[in-house]
This record gives structure tokens, C-alpha cells and sequence, in this order.
DNA sequence: CTTGATTCCGAAAGCGCTTTCGGAATAGCG
DNA sequence: CGCTATTCCGAAAGCGCTTTCGGAATCAAG
């Protein structure tokens, strides 16, 4: 295993290692004739270069990591996995690795992020879910190391990042809710701390204003980003006094939760309630019903990212790499016009099966 | 950034490279004194040893990578997620990495294995789902490089693997299946250079042979492993003259697209026709209606196949670390008893919704 | 007090690659 | 044909760390 060194290969050919090297690395100060003779050698001994050893030399890791929400569960959410594949994809056009990185919790973040920045394996970091006031972001900030967030912080000038305006794809779930006679409209939160969240409950309260509805803390429930934090929200909501005949929720995850929970009270989604998420992902379209949601256009945004961060390590401006998607309601079965039925919502008749 | 080096450190103690490095790696010929001393020094300046030097010469990669099965969306297969979680978990018990491989195309996996391997950047490799006849672990044994396989090719006996024992899960599947009174039950499967697609379909036959039942091979069809896959196989299966009163299929993605083919038909799934899929996945209790399955022990398999991964590394012999898991059948909603509306199926009422 | 064993540390040789520097050989020019 | 400009390559110095080897100092024992 790993038999051929560049200087096998100079052996070989009677060159030095120097040569054989910028040979294979493109300079222009070698004859034509020789790089082709070191290329076929290299082809035919089957060489590669030891990467550590080009890492150590060059300086430049040709690595870029990703860091893994932390909490349990995190990377299983569907828009990691889209995310990495398509941060592979952009590192792949130029040979270089995707490195992942767990922190077990929150406090360990800011530690983690430095041990990586100075252990030099990685050139560039990508990180995710940003909270409002975001310490791993500062940090990098002032190590003045090549990142990119996916999402926002609260302050968010100075920095790169790409992110999804969750806030007027709320306003716009709010305006169609309300197009379709819904007055009482509630929302099921993620924990504020996350920015996105934030905006995501900033965007609904800013649709209900913008409708002259008032906004009713009894309306809304902050939960944790899972099905069943989504289905105990909906519990309260549902069996308040004051319930909504429509739900936003700030995940599609937690509108799953949503959904059962509406079964689970014998109630139809779409025709007694109204439910619409956010994120768009693919499952949903078998939800029961299929879920109507707000899609992120999520086709290329780890593509998009991944490019972004190199151009960035590449010597770019962070503050000339910040991009604000927008997410189109796609409509599915979960919504619906008020009707009869749930303009006098009775529930003391619902059934309880689960 | 990456300013304290060992040099820096040295020269601050008044000591030697050498005695700092072997300080900082619990050597025994330091004394105590002067290890707390260059813990301190470490400590107050923030010293991380630079990764890639430190691989370079020890020639230890203190990585390991997965590869990502190939094709396009692959990654965003559940389970991949919940792997690489455990995996990482695994790997940072050491303080090891981890790193993505993905590879475009079948074609090119062997190449880029080659290149992994010989490129010192990596200790060991996971692979996820193997074809009957693996190219890329001959390659590996081939080449005496640690490895683990998640699945097992048809010749399984010389490498490491853990996997889930899908052919017995079939056969577990066809019982209930008989049990609830069907006869006539259809497959839905995947490709069967897949190892584990040829395995479950094995088990399907194996199943319906114990009850003496005729294997018939209208009954089968093989798609793609999406929902839309198995959406259209399910769609020919119903429409055929020999309809099946129930379906197994070989992955929970492609029973998705199966229950909504049976919904697009004006059928109830566990009423009309009974569905099981395979894998176990959460968002499956969502479905429509909640999906019965043949559930994994995934809980720690991501763990568990590091765990073993690492003692390979460490020198353990390969063929010490093969593990079969079993499969449990998780009733939900889309089985029940044949009934008298699918003894005598007539679908030329069926709505055409969708 | 001598000898042999221990304890502790410095020196130095790498690990495999990159890159600067300078020099030999060749080419171009008057 | 002599002189400068090019072209092409070798030598060598690192990159930051690990690890072997041996030696100085200390200790225990005879």
C-alpha cells in the first residue's frame, strides 16, 4: 500500500523530485517532453500524492468541513442531507474532501470551531442553523477564516451566507390563509434562539398586521423541531378554548405532528383545519393529507454554498457572497377555505383514537 | 492563525521539539514535572498540533470515510443520515474524522477507491449497500485496506459487514401476510444487482414457497427506489388481471409511492390491499394510511459499525466483525385481513384521482 | 568511591511533498 | 563567433510533527 512515493517515480525516471513534482502540477518551466514522460509513469505506476504530505507542503488543506447542527437527530433532517450532497458536488470539481463534524452540544461549539481552525485540516467551514446571536459566527469572524453560514444571525452584514427569506414566505402563508377566510390562525414555533425561527414567527406576525388581524399569544406554541413536538403544540392549540381554524408551522417536520394531531381528533386537515409548513420536502407529498408547505428552493443550494465558500477561500470578499432565496407556496391538500365547519369548531365530539 | 507551533512551544519552555511532542503524547521517559509544564504552556497558548504534519509522520490518517452509494439523491436516503450520525459518534471517541466520498457514477467507484487508498488520507472506508459481485471490496481485500461493509454481497465470508438479515424480514413479512388470509401477494422491488434488493426478493419466494404458495412472476416488479418507482410498479400490479390482495415492498420510499398508487385507485391500503415496506423509516407513521414495515434496528447501527470499523483498524481480523441483525415487523395501518371486498377485486370503478 | 542502572532530555533523521534559487545547456542576435 | 536571453532541470530548504538513539545526570548498590 501507498508504494509509490514521487521519489520512486524520480528514481525512475532519472529525474529529480522536484522535477517529477512540477511536472505533475502543471508549472510552465518543464519541457513539453518531460511532463508527458513523468505523466505516463505516474499513470502507469498508478501514483497518487500523499495528501498529507502536499497539505503539510502547501499549506492549504483542500478540505472544507461541515458542522453538524448539534442535538440529536440533527443530521437526520432532510435538509442536511441535500445540503452535504451538494457541497460534495461543488468540493469534487476541484479534488477536494468534505469533512464532518459533530459537536455533542451547543457549549462545545465555539471550542470545536477552534480546534479545527488551528489544526489546519480545513480550509473553509460551512455551518448551519445560525442562532440570533451566534458565537461560532463571531469567532470565525475575528480568526478571519473562510466560512459560510446556511442561514442568518441576527447581525448578518459582515459575514457570508446563504439563506431562504422564511420571514415573507411567512407573510405570504398568512395572506393566503387569510385569502382563504381564515381569521384565527395559529402557528407552531421552533425555539427562538434560533434565528430562524425568530423570523419565521417575525413573518407571521407581520402577515397578521398586515392584515389587520391581531396577533394572540394564546395563537401561538413554541416547540421543539420534531413530528411530536409538532402533534403536543397541536394539542393545545386544538383544544383551547380560542382554536384556530389554520396552522402555520415553521417546519414541515412539526406539521406532521400537526396533521396526526388533527386526525387524532377525528378532524380532516384541509377541510376543518388548515395546516401549512415549511421547507417543502419531498415526504410530504404522502402526508395525509398530502402537506401544502413552503418550499425552499432547495435544488442547488448546497451546490450554490459549496461554490460560494471556495470563491470566499479563493481570496473573495465574504460580504460579495450573501444570497436571499425566496420560498413559493406549493399547494397541496393540507389547506383550504373556511367553511362551515370550522367557523363554530366544536370539539367535544372528537374522537381520540392513538 | 496557526500560530503556536511545536517550535513556539519549545522555544518558550526552553526545551526541544522532541521533548514537547513526546510530553504532549504520554511518553513514559518525560518526567512528571515537566509534562504538567508543557500541558500549562500548551494549555495557556492554545496549541493544537497541526493534523497533517502529524499524519505525515506518524502515517497514521486518524480518518475515515464513507462513501456514499452512488446516484443521484442517495444521500438523502434516511438511512445514510442516521449512519453517518452513529459513525461520527464512533470516530469521535478518538478525536478521528470523518470524511464524504461520493462518487458520481457506479463506474467510477473502483478508481476512486484506488485513489483513497493510496492517497494516505484515510484509515479505513464504510461502504453502504454492495451489488452481488462488489468490485470495490475485492479491490479493498485486494489491497489489505480496513474496511466494513454495511450489506453483505452474495460472497460475504471474507471481509467485515453488519447488516440486517432482510431475506428472514421477507419471509417474516409473507407469514403475516398468509396469516391475514392473503394468497396473492405482489412484490415490489429493486434492482437486483443490489445485493440486498436479490436477497429480499429471495426472501419474498422463500416466504410464499414455505406456505405453498406459486411464485409467479407477474407478481413481481422491479423499479427504482423512489416513491414514484414504486408507484408505477404498484399502478401495473393493480391494473393487471392478476391483481394482488396485498404488497411487499423492498424499501418503505417505494411503499410510499405504492399506498398512493392504491389511493389514486379510489382503494384503501390495509382495507383493499395490504402494503409492507422495509427499512423501518419515522416518517413512515406518517403516511397515508401509517405504514407497516419490516423495521431495522437502526438504532445504533452508525456506532456499532464504527466501533468495529476501529478495531479493524486497530488490528482486529476482519472476519471477527461480521454482525447480523434481525428485522421486526412494525404494524401500522396499510395491513390487515383479506376481506370480502378483495376476494373478488373489481377496480373497473376505480377513481382516477391524481 | 566505583560501577551499573535509571531517569530524563536533546539531537537529528525522517514522513512525502512543494517551491525557490541558481546553474547548465540551448537558443537567439548582432 | 561571442554575448545575452531562454529553457529546463537539480539541489536543497523547508512544512510541523514524531520517534529513535544516545548521552548526561542522577541514583542505588557493592
Amino acid at each position: 500500500m501507498q508504494r509509490v512515493s514521487l521519489k520512486f517515480l524520480a528514481k525512475e525516471l532519472s529525474l529529480s523530485e522536484g522535477t517529477v513534482s512540477r511536472a505533475l502540477n502543471g508549472y510552465s518551466d518543464i519541457s513539453q517532453g518531460t511532463v508527458e514522460r513523468v505523466r505516463a509513469a505516474a499513470e502507469k505506476y498508478n501514483y497518487r500524492a500523499n495528501h498529507n504530505a502536499r497539505r503539510l507542503a502547501t499549506g492549504v488543506a483542500e478540505t472544507v468541513a461541515y458542522m453538524m447542527p448539534p442535538g440529536s437527530g440533527a443530521i437526520s433532517e432532510p435538509f442536511v442531507a441535500h445540503l452535504l450532497e451538494g457541497i460534495g458536488q461543488s468540493l469534487a470539481t476541484r479534488g477536494w474532501d468534505l469533512l464532518m463534524v459533530q459537536v455533542p452540544s451547543a457549549e462545545q461549539e465555539a471550542e470545536a470551531i477552534r480546534k479545527l481552525v488551528t489544526s489546519g485540516k480545513v480550509s473553509g467551514l460551512v455551518l448551519s442553523r445560525p442562532y440570533k446571536k451566534d458565537a461560532r459566527i463571531e469567532l470565525l469572524r475575528k480568526m478571519n477564516f473562510p466560512f459560510i453560514v446556511h442561514g442568518r444571525s441576527v447581525n448578518h452584514d459582515d459575514y457570508a451566507w446563504y439563506d431562504v427569506d422564511s420571514e415573507t414566505a411567512f407573510v405570504t402563508a398568512v395572506d393566503h390563509l387569510v385569502m382563504l377566510g381564515h381569521r384565527r390562525i395559529g402557528f407552531v414555533g421552533a425555539p427562538t434562539y434560533y434565528n430562524f425561527a425568530q423570523m419565521r414567527l417575525d413573518g407571521y406576525k407581520k402577515g397578521l398586521a398586515a392584515n389587520d388581524l391581531p396577533i394572540d399569544d394564546e395563537l401561538i406554541e413554541i416547540c421543539e423541531m420534531s413530528d411530536s413536538g409538532g402533534e403536543s403544540a397541536a394539542s393545545v392549540l386544538l383544544d383551547g378554548d380560542n382554536h384556530p381554524t389554520a396552522m402555520l408551522c415553521a417546519t414541515d417536520t412539526q406539521a406532521f405532528g400537526v396533521l396526526a394531531a388533527i386526525r387524532a381528533r377525528g378532524l380532516i386537515a384541509g377541510k376543518d383545519v388548515s395546516v401549512i409548513g415549511y421547507d417543502g420536502i419531498d415526504f410530504g407529498k404522502h402526508a395525509n393529507p398530502p402537506l401544502t408547505t413552503m418550499a425552499q428552493p432547495q435544488a442547488h443550494s448546497g451546490r450554490q454554498i459549496g461554490d460560494m465558500l471556495l470563491a470566499i477561500i479563493d481570496g473573495g470578499k465574504p460580504t460579495d457572497y450573501q444570497e436571499l432565496r425566496s420560498a413559493k407556496l406549493k399547494r397541496r391538500m393540507s389547506d383550504g377555505p373556511v367553511g362551515p365547519n370550522n367557523l363554530n369548531l366544536d370539539l367535544s365530539n372528537g374522537g381520540d383514537n392513538e
